[in-house]
DNA sequence: GTTGAGCGTT
């Protein structure tokens, strides 16, 4: 283990990775303030390694945490502190040279089996998802609910897709996400209702869970937008960054 | 083609 600071090494990326999906994979643990994948100078391949700086020490320790052999594709990245504090003034510099490669983070799709999500629990006879998901949500503390519903409030911000994919492999915590909202007192009962009756059967031209889906994402937004100003800066700069996003129409569907 | 460990293309 090297010095903890704000920048780590990445080793042992495959060859035929971007940059755009190394970078969706890290900014899946908080915004990330630079990146750099390393090209060999001659040939302009990837060299299978790179660097990433967060904002803070502590999301760049979440990072050596939770993505150390992480998968992608074949193989399992290697995620360590860096040796040197500073990633250099190159930030986010070395674009695709194709100019009609896909923009930053579109059409990007993470491998939500990498995550090792929790496999779920049985339910007791005669008790509903719904029922259970109220139950556990009733003994999770109040401090708990909060820092869980700010992490996916990050996760929608800098990992749009990878928060659909989540959702839709996981429609309860879809369901858990609304209710603690609520619990929460951080959305009224009605901009819920508005923005589920919004929904109508023409709407969901691939699967009703779509459409849904996207409600939920915009009802994260909302309330990200009515935050604002209690949020910590660095996620306020996530804001922004999403606000240029939807100004340019790359989240024009959601 | 030469590609699997590696801590940065000015």
């Amino acid at each position: 283990m090297n010095t903890p600071g704000r920048v780590i090494y990445v080793g042992s990326i495959p060859y035929d990775q971007t940059e755009e999906q190394v970078l969706d994979i890290f900014r899946s643990v908080g915004p990330v303030a630079n990146f750099r994948l390393v090209f060999d100078k001659d040939t302009g391949k990837s060299k299978g390694y790179g660097f990433v700086e967060y904002h803070d020490a502590d999301t760049a320790a979440s990072a050596v945490r939770n993505l150390n052999n992480y998968t992608i594709g074949n193989r399992n990245i290697r995620v360590d502190f860096s040796h040197e504090t500073s990633i250099g003034p190159n930030v986010f510099t070395s674009r695709p040279k194709d100019p009609n490669a896909p923009a930053a983070g579109a059409g990007v799709s993470v491998n939500l089996s990498s995550l090792n999500l929790p496999p779920g629990i049985t339910l007791p006879p005669g008790v509903s998802a719904a029922e259970s998901i109220t139950n556990t949500l009733s003994q999770c503390p109040r401090e708990t609910m909060l820092q869980v519903v700010t992490e996916l409030q990050t996760l929608v911000v800098n990992s749009p897709q990878l928060a659909i994919d989540l959702f839709r492999a996981c429609p309860q915590l879809s369901y858990a996400l609304v209710q603690s909202c609520l619990a929460l007192g951080l959305v009224d009962p009605m901009s819920i209702s508005a923005v589920v009756l919004r929904e109508s059967p023409e709407d969901s031209n691939d699967g009703a869970g779509d459409e849904a889906q996207k409600a939920i994402i915009r009802q994260v937004l909302s309330l990200t937008t009515e935050q604002i100003q209690a949020l910590p800066e660095q996620q306020r700069m996530a804001i922004d960054q999403l606000r240029e996003k939807v100004r340019s129409g790359q989240l024009a569907s959601i």
